[in-house]
DNA sequence: GTCTATACGATGATAGAC
DNA sequence: GTCTATCATCGTATAGAC
């Protein structure tokens, strides 16, 4: 990749993190790169490609990175612990990425929705297929699996959004609390009140 | 209200859910009312005034709501379940209007920006106070107020974004999923891993 | 690779008739 | 209250010179 065309993904990431992709114009991103509007078509082409190429490789990283946490043989709350803290860190240090990757699918064309959706979807059921095993084995109590990924997976997510990296607490800081949290949810999630 | 502006209000919702704010023109608004772009503006004095009003309803309700849910002086615990029921079953009846209310921030003006954050603060310190009335009170686990009330109330309002109407759930089933999941966290939530 | 110039469409909003 | 007509502006994208 050349020099220019990085700038100019690193410049929109910036953007469309602070003003959404929608609100931020060609003449923007060229502004912000010291370039003219015209010069940009001829590393992307169109506004549309740019929004896709940082949402592919966010979520191809994501996927990626996640796969290679997972190797080790662990028990399944251990692995459940290590799955959650990679996609925490991963969205704290990639914060502005994966912002946009999860508040922007809405500019994306038909062929490349489904594309983004196929890497989240392959994601989610990695997740899926962990807090199964958990459940099948005892580890875990009787859950729905669909509807504790959403809730795992977008808990964890929610940092992306709230996140302040200069703040009182540390990437792990915020990794182990969601950790814990969620570890305790799946072991005890079927506490009933008292009556 | 008149019967023509309840109308645009309630298209605009279908609308700005279906393609986001941004997406959306006046005229695929009027289109929708069956009257002409220019009548919108007797009703509403711009595109973001409509956007306003809907998120201004639903946090003001939704900020009422919770309130009321509480007015009971139950055990901590009990309050805290009864908190998530009713954010949860809001979250989930009125879907749309908070499907809008939680990702098109971006398209109101600073004033009005201002007035809904500041109700979402208001609605957010009232969960602070349960978790932190749970936590010094020993019924929860020591946390981080602040942080677990963020993944606390992005978990429940998450439904919004994924759930089906005629789908497999119910909203009371999911409401229940949630709670327990929630409780079990709270007060578990420092377990730490085998080592 | 970057520039200047421009095509072209769509959008939010207004004026004024009925 | 709703209409027709229109404005001014800004957006993405392209053509062609350098």
């Amino acid at each position: 990749m050349t020099r220019m065309k990085e700038t100019i993904q690193s410049i929109s990431i910036d953007l469309f993190y602070q003003k959404g992709y929608f609100a931020t114009s060609i003449s923007d991103i060229a502004r912000g790169c010291g370039i003219q509007k015209a010069s940009i078509y001829y590393h992307f082409s169109s506004k549309e490609e740019l929004l896709f190429q940082i949402m592919s490789h966010t979520m191809s990283d994501l996927v990626s990175l996640l796969k290679e946490s997972l190797v080790q043989a662990d028990p399944i709350d251990q692995r459940m612990r290590v799955a959650v803290r990679t996609h925490v860190q991963f969205h704290l240090h990639r914060q502005k990425e994966n912002f946009i990757a999860n508040s922007e699918l809405r500019g994306l064309s038909e062929e490349h929705y489904r594309s983004i959706v196929a890497l989240r979807d392959e994601y989610e059921s990695i997740f899926q297929a962990l807090i199964r095993e958990g459940r099948d084995n005892g580890a875990f109590v009787a859950v729905d699996v669909r509807i504790l990924s959403y809730a795992i997976l977008n808990l964890c997510t929610s940092g992306a959004f709230w996140y302040n990296p200069g703040g009182r607490l540390a990437v792990e800081d915020i990794a182990a609390i969601y950790e814990n949290f969620i570890i305790a949810g799946l072991q005890n999630g079927t506490l009933r009140p008292p009556v």
